[in-house]
DNA sequence: CCGTATCCTAAGTGATACTG
DNA sequence: CAGTATCACTTAGGATACGG
């Protein structure tokens, strides 16, 4: 069983066109994964998410947080207050994304100590 | 239901440690999962799968496999003959590890009209 | 509080040519 | 057949400073 066949591009000429390659780089990007799981336990502002993640810098967030939204991954609403407040919450495509991500972290999780003993070998 | 809570890294420090990490990292690479979904087919030779990529050049698919190896999601097995022969085959490991990335794959095929429509907004 | 702008470095990738 | 070496280019990512 288990025999997803998925057709991914064999002689393929379009990398950009293959939709499975934008969504593999983007969870291979070094935060997108992160602020999603994050963003996971509920709804934060900009310096939350700032502060939540160590070695993130402002300017790495922002970009993401970007591309997350124009991804529809995430929801961006802005409280016209004072100080003003931005709201990062996942939208249900985000949602249903996170779904065979964390299912790809669980098989990293599982198979930690089989990947630390081939890296291991000479 | 789905309610995976596998830990993604709060607060974390060291990403290297973290072994999701380096795992979508790989996923996130531009040729990896291409040639683990053709070894799924079987084992291939090298120039095989140089032939069988589009755009894939010998020095990429050369560090690729290696890095694959060193994983131990890929097997290489040498035939010393005339010519000479190289065996590049999907490991246990290696088909275990494929399938959460074929169910990201298929999250992308499921979903790419929603990214689109995403991404066409202004 | 929520960003942007600028500059810089490191890493990923590709073209091309060469080797056992 | 199965690679390696070199170079050049592009992109991801970080440091720092400034703006609404």
């Amino acid at each position: 069983m288990s025999t997803a066949t998925i057709t991914v591009p064999a002689t393929v000429s379009d990398h950009v066109a293959c939709p499975a390659t934008s969504v593999l780089r983007r969870v291979g990007d070094k935060w997108s994964v992160v602020i999603l799981s994050i963003l996971a336990r509920g709804s934060y502002g900009f310096n939350e998410l700032d502060r939540s993640v160590e070695g993130l810098s402002r300017r790495m967030l922002t970009r993401t947080l970007r591309a997350l939204e124009q991804d529809g991954l995430i929801s961006r609403t802005i409280h016209p207050s004072v100080p003003p407040r931005v709201d990062y919450a996942l939208t249900g495509l985000g949602r249903s994304f996170l779904e065979p991500v964390l299912a790809l972290g669980l098989w990293a999780v599982e198979h930690q100590s089989d990947l630390e003993a081939a890296r291991a070998r000479r």
